[in-house]
DNA sequence: CCAGCGCCTTGACCTGGATCAAGTAATCCT
DNA sequence: AGGATTACTTGATCCAGGTCAAGGCGCTGG
């Protein structure tokens, strides 16, 4: 665990190894991802600029190396150094433009589009468009999308039958790519 | 209608007098509001950080004025002027957590509860523990909190029923802070 | 002041996906 | 390697809330 919900943030964080998820959960215990963090990315920094606490959680999902960078020194250096604030800003404005995707995701698509918008992302990130590997478990990949493990498999299932792809294990080999890209923007086409 | 999602965007805005929505479609029509903003703020401003698109699309809900600030001008106070930088900063911060809590809401609350987490908003904002105004629609109170106008007119009913609130028009009468407090955490108590 | 048009309400019905339960496959640890 | 723990799958059931359809209410403009 690296912070909770609530906490009082003096400083950020960020990946020199490993992937960590910062999440929310609710009181009876359901859980939702809001991003997912691997090398190099920062994360945290909501309360320094904002000077409140932390906005949700922040959890290792593997054996990992952060760093931390205090909110002191850091004040300092982007009020002497102004280009770096407008990177900031362009850092925030590209988070805020996620989580709009992300509101639109779990309001307006049903889980098949957005299993299918999550599978086609990740093609994106690894610039290959026959096969992606997932970066996290299942069960991890259901708290992502909104949905559960059960759920998440018996998509799968449909998705390969009906041949958009072929799972195996953490390994997804995509074989109708137009497909999955109709089916993350117009529903269920089963 | 100020400006669509996918447009390019050379400048923000601010509301001078009047309420407006930023929102997302459906490609069946379906809208989800992501804000809705009124004198004094100021919207739009994503593209002008990030140099790309409009991740949402705006309108008005009722005459209002707006003006524009066109982005060039902009950049360069920023540049000139350390401090606002970290204003902005904050204000997108502030933003990012709205968004936190809006993804909680769709994605680990029922309606109930996030029609009383709304009502009680309302109450912070316009300092009232008794009464407060709708500011927009119900159909548009459904679009934000990601539900149907038929859905939110049932719940309202069940919370006349049990007491918590009652509804004329555009008023709600809280009658049990306590309760509706409850309810938005916790889910259903009916 | 009343006609007409949106907005809202109510009822009946249906369905996506959650939940519960019971296996099966991976992965970890000694 | 093998036992144990965790992750995943599959089936059966259930329900929140969406959809469709049909009024009722209230505000607007003439």
């Amino acid at each position: 665990m690296i912070f909770r919900e609530t906490e009082k943030g003096d400083g950020f964080y960020m990946v020199e190894k490993g992937t960590i998820k910062v999440f929310k959960l609710s009181f009876d215990g359901k859980e939702q991802i809001l991003h997912i963090y691997g090398p190099g990315n920062t994360f945290g920094e909501v309360p320094v600029f904002e000077g409140k606490n932390f906005p949700a959680s922040s959890m290792a999902l593997e054996k990992s190396v952060i760093i931390f960078l205090p909110r002191e020194k850091f004040v300092d250096l982007i009020t002497r150094t102004p280009g770096l604030g407008m990177n900031l800003l362009a850092d925030l404005s590209r988070r805020l433009r996620d989580f709009t995707v992300q509101i639109e995701n779990l309001s307006l698509k049903e889980v098949p589009a957005r299993l299918a918008a999550y599978i086609l992302t990740l093609a994106q990130e690894q610039e290959n468009d026959h096969q992606v590997q997932l970066p996290i478990s299942k069960t991890q990949l259901s708290n992502l999308i909104g949905t559960t493990p059960e759920t998440i498999s018996r998509i799968f299932k449909k998705m390969m039958t009906a041949s958009y792809i072929d799972v195996q294990t953490k390994t997804i080999f995509i074989k109708d790519l137009e497909g999955l890209m109709e089916l993350s923007e117009s529903g269920s086409i089963f």
